[in-house]
DNA sequence: CTTCCACCTGTCAAAGTTGGAACGTCGAGC
DNA sequence: GCTCGACGTTCCAACTTTGACAGGTGGAAG
């Protein structure tokens, strides 16, 4: 339902068509909330159908360029208030990290530093990102930057905890069925056996 | 994808139904990979029919018991080992913020900062969570650990970035289409009329 | 002995997402 | 004059997720 409004908000700030504002999920919107064409188009139709947006110039190559109605705009400041149901977010890596016990414990511990080298090299791109020169005039002034600050300081968190957690690991804070540290450098290390639930976050 | 990784990650540890695997979705699993119970027992059907797992007993309420097949452990340790595609995540709040600037200043500001209590809550039932005693007697001990811990850094983040981010919009640093920084406790303080993309993260 | 709750499964429609194919056009450069 | 890349749209099949409905059983408490 989201990405609808996600439309909407950058037709808030002007015109365009779907070509544009794909450009635009592609570039930088996608980073929060990723949209293929296909669904785009789509979506950009049944707003049109709704009546929260219209098209108000066609273009040469069949390019139809939209504008957010009076009634789209209002749509947009509703969503805006309306208060969020924090449901928590699947993320493939925890939801690895929660199995990682199967694995033989080097190549768990690999794996989280492995997460924290690609959180380090996103991160970079992040900050260089944020010191360009010609930021504003390509970007979403204000908020934009809020939401890269948050990227930026979440890259950093990614790489401190997988560094934590892989030392976890390797320090041999492993329990086994029976209870006792483990220090084996066994083949596999399977972790818990007796016991069947973990928990975890958003 | 995922959901089928997560159930055969679960039945690695324990045979069970899926009723029990939906009781592990709601109290742990479910926090980063939510999952209703109409998908549960579908996906379910679906992994016997591939043979990555199969009924090993039935109980008395029609109760089915699935346990892992060879094939199954397998493709866990496979999925395991298997690089993660790292596409960004969504995030509706994110994508909220990302528009923040169509509300009247300090209506943006309290979204922030109710942003940053809801996550110091959550963050409060993190942590009493992690120092629960039986803790070790009913979840997976020590991957869960390092997720919980993930979510609980996650929790300090949002509130620190939520608290500097309405500081940074409260203070002024709000940039309108002439350029110069505006003051003006207006009524709508609309942002960056001049320019359409942002940028984020995941 | 009845009632209620926890247990336990199944199915379905609707919506959202993914990934790809297909098709036409304008402009620049060779 | 041709080609190629960027522009620009549309459609579709497959899969995932959500939310609800529908139904049946065992045991404990009153």
């Amino acid at each position: 339902m989201s990405l609808r409004n996600a439309l909407l908000g950058l037709l808030v700030f002007r015109p365009g068509s779907g070509y544009d504002l794909l450009k635009m999920f592609d570039t930088s919107l996608g980073y929060v909330w990723p949209a293929k064409q296909s669904q785009i188009y789509g979506e950009l139709t049944k707003l049109d159908a709704t009546g929260l947006i219209k098209v108000t110039e066609e273009g040469p190559r069949g390019r139809k360029q939209y504008s957010l109605t009076p009634e789209g705009h209002a749509e947009t400041v509703r969503w805006l208030t309306e208060s969020r149901e924090s449901r928590p977010q699947r993320n493939p890596m925890l939801l690895q990290t929660f199995f990682l016990g199967l694995l033989p414990r080097e190549e768990a511990v690999q794996r989280l530093l492995d997460h924290a080298e690609t959180s380090a090299k996103e991160h970079d791109t992040l900050v260089a990102l944020r010191d360009t020169e010609d930021w504003d005039k390509d970007m979403l002034t204000v908020c934009g930057r809020l939401v890269l600050e948050h990227g930026i300081r979440q890259r950093v968190l990614e790489q401190e905890w997988a560094r934590w957690a892989a030392e976890q690991l390797r320090a041999g804070h492993v329990v086994d069925p029976d209870g006792g540290p483990t220090g084996a450098p066994g083949k596999e290390t399977d972790v818990a056996e007796s016991s069947a639930t973990g928990t975890a976050d958003a």
